[in-house]
DNA sequence: AGCACGCCGACT
DNA sequence: GTCGGCGTGCTC
């Protein structure tokens, strides 16, 4: 006869304490840790997550249980210990990480999703294996036989895999999954989630098989997620593919985590739990003995500095699978063509000539303009006020489809007016270039073209993600102008010039790492060009031709990039060398937001006698008024994420912030904004 | 995060 | 008197 039982429940709240409950007889033998409750809390009942079952508890008065809600567990015990590691280091409770790791149709408590056979996400790509030949290079054998081994001794280990565009990566995973596949154990691959298009999965359809092969992203419904992750939890699948929350995938035997393109920034989760897959994944990996492969062109500063530390191990792919050179970069000096031209020019002179060429030789062109929009700035020309957005104090942004004026940083948005609102004059000036303007003036410049627009306004308006890459494809359109999202891992073998209308977009935002995405976004847009026979050509407009970030592009040199980049962050203790925690403390009422940081401050700084934090701030957010709130900022810097996080802990208990004010901790932030 | 409690001013 | 706005504290 076994006495009463407690069980320590994890709910999805901002309260870092788990919480103590006792069992009722009747529940006493269902219940098991990973298993969701309902439980009492105050005045109402909220569902929680069993993670400790114990005979004994130090509250003096405990309440029951009211309710289990799983017959099975919703979470192994892997993943247990990953969602906790998680709150630790990226300073939420495990409840909220808990949360996170819950498949969507499992939200809120929910139980069960009755599924229809129709909802299959995988029903539309057509299954067609080919009995491809696996021709390796070298590079390639050499890349493998360093991850075999790994694999091979079933243990914990990192790989950056450094390979050039078009290098031939894709089939390095392919050979490294299959021998995963070889000793039973199954593959998460992540792929950027604009990458995930019915081609890619088809590529590893047709290699592995529907049967085998799960895919998981933000675009199916509860159902079809609901399906994926059943076939996982049942053993059926061997490799997922999906977006940053396959991490949480239910797999009892993982032995492989590939992350390809691992420099991208939508691998960062932007709201609670703010964490990196790459980081994650490493840390799942090191749960799981399994081998992580880290793929990219242009590895993240962080990625090579571990590398280079011998924290992981380096792999480079340094040829073009098909032989083919890399594409010519000729930088075009908008200075001087600014001085030519008396009229400002969106398209320099040799740009536009390099186009009609392709287009009389019937080849494709990507242009990027990394700001969507037509005219960026908008202001009056006689009494110079600038159209602003109220809530968040930054330039408005002229729609030419929606004739209106939008934020792009909180989405208010007014009609546009002929007259200027404070002096009522009728002199309102359109200037900066946006993809919208770009596009009219292709149109103005080229009339016979076919030309395509790919940013998130255009996906809103198209709903389908993969419209325009497939007239792309298919030779429908000529000149494709786009976002960044353009640059990102496409093959358009047509496609023989890549025009970049402004690099100094991206290299001018205050953002510490504004010159790695320059120079990243750079090489990702240049290994767009010359994919096929034709040899590529690229030609970037910049005002600033001087940049490392830009010269290094021009060079295809990721080593020079690297070696000048970290001079920068070694002077000013950035990342890679230390970790960055960014407290930001926001407020309707300004004083609010000031004072909480300034006391949040004069806590750490006591604190910092003991501990020596390396502190700066409080000080006004670069983006000071974000959607109606006044943000201030605290930055601290160190190499031990964990350590900061305790003390953080510590003082977040002596102090009492008040209702008015919402405090965030964002660790290894992406920018400080 | 919610929610209750308790303290103040203002209004039928 | 009592409605409600807001600061404070607690949730096993």
């Amino acid at each position: 006869m076994s006495g009463k039982k407690y069980v320590q429940v994890a709910v999805n709240l901002p309260l870092s304490d788990v919480f103590d409950y006792s069992v009722p007889d009747a529940l006493q033998d269902s219940i098991e840790i990973g298993k969701r409750v309902r439980v009492p809390f105050r005045n109402r009942t909220i569902v929680g997550f069993i993670v400790k079952i114990s005979e004994h508890t130090a509250i003096p008065r405990t309440r029951d249980i009211k309710e289990i809600i799983d017959q099975e567990p919703l979470l192994s015990q892997d993943l247990l210990t990953l969602t906790r590691w998680m709150a630790d280091y990226y300073f939420c409770s495990w409840g909220e990480a808990i949360e996170a790791a819950v498949a969507g149709p499992f939200k809120g408590g929910k139980t069960f999703v009755r599924l229809r056979k129709s909802t299959e996400p995988l029903r539309q790509i057509k299954e067609s294996p080919e009995a491809i030949e696996h021709v390796l290079n070298a590079h390639q054998d050499r890349a493998l036989t360093q991850i075999s081994k790994c694999l091979h001794d079933e243990l914990f280990g990192v790989f950056l895999l450094h390979g050039i565009t078009a290098s031939g990566k894709t089939e390095v995973y392919f050979v490294a999954i299959e021998q995963a596949f070889k000793k039973n154990k199954e593959t998460i691959v992540f792929v950027p989630e604009i990458a995930l298009t019915p081609q890619t999965l088809e590529r590893f359809i047709n290699r592995f098989g529907k049967e085998k092969v799960a895919v998981i992203h933000s675009r199916l419904s509860k159902g079809e997620k609901f399906l994926e992750w059943q076939r996982i939890k049942q053993g059926d699948v061997k490799i997922v593919i999906g977006a940053r929350s396959a991490i949480f995938s239910p797999l009892k035997n993982l032995g492989l985590i590939i992350v390809d393109e691992e420099h991208e920034n939508t691998y960062k989760q932007e709201d609670v739990p703010r964490y990196h897959l790459v980081n994650t994944a490493i840390k799942r990996a090191q749960i799981s003995n399994a081998a992580v492969i880290l793929g990219s062109a242009t590895p993240s500063l962080e990625s090579t500095y571990a590398a280079r530390r011998n924290e992981f191990k380096f792999i480079e792919l340094p040829q073009r699978i098909k032989g083919s050179d890399l594409p010519a970069v000729q930088i075009i000096d908008m200075r001087q063509q600014r001085q030519r031209a008396k009229h400002l020019q969106v398209l320099s002179k040799l740009l536009e000539d390099h186009i009609a060429k392709c287009l009389k030789n019937k080849e494709q062109v990507i242009l990027f303009l990394n700001r969507r929009g037509f005219s960026t700035y908008v202001h009056c020309s006689k009494c110079g006020h600038i159209m602003q957005c109220p809530r968040c104090n930054i330039a408005l942004v002229y729609h030419f489809d929606l004739k209106k004026l939008v934020c792009h940083h909180c989405g208010y948005h007014v009609k546009t007016q002929e007259l200027c609102p404070q002096c009522s004059g009728n002199y309102m000036r359109y200037s900066g270039t946006g993809t919208q303007k770009v596009e009219s003036e292709l149109h103005r410049l080229f009339p016979n073209a076919k030309i395509g627009r790919m940013d998130s306004d255009a996906l809103k308006k198209k709903n389908s993600h993969f419209e325009i890459f497939d007239d792309f494809k298919e030779r429908k359109i000529d000149i494709l102008i786009g976002t960044q999202m353009l640059a990102k891992g496409l093959d358009f073998p047509n496609v023989t010039l890549v025009g970049v209308i402004s690099a100094d977009v991206t290299l001018n935002l205050p953002d510490f790492r504004a010159s790695e995405r320059t120079f990243s976004l750079l090489t990702q847009a240049a290994g767009r060009a010359g994919r096929g026979k034709t040899a590529g050509k690229v030609i970037i407009q910049t005002y600033t031709p001087g940049h490392y970030a830009i010269q290094c592009a021009i060079k295809h040199d990721y080593n020079d990039f690297y070696e000048q980049e970290m001079i920068f962050r070694k002077q000013l203790e950035l990342p890679p060398y230390a970790h960055m925690i960014n407290i930001v403390l926001r407020s309707k009422e300004e004083e609010k937001a000031a004072a909480a940081a300034q006391a949040l401050a004069r806590i750490l700084k006591q604190k910092s006698n003991a501990f020596k934090i390396n502190m700066l701030g409080p000080s006004v957010m670069p983006a000071a008024k974000l959607r109606g709130y006044f943000r201030y900022g605290i930055i601290i810097k160190d190499k031990d994420v964990l350590k900061i996080n305790a003390i953080l802990k510590e003082a977040f208990k002596s102090w009492k912030v008040s209702s008015k004010v919402k405090v965030a901790v964002d660790v290894d932030p992406l920018r400080v904004i």
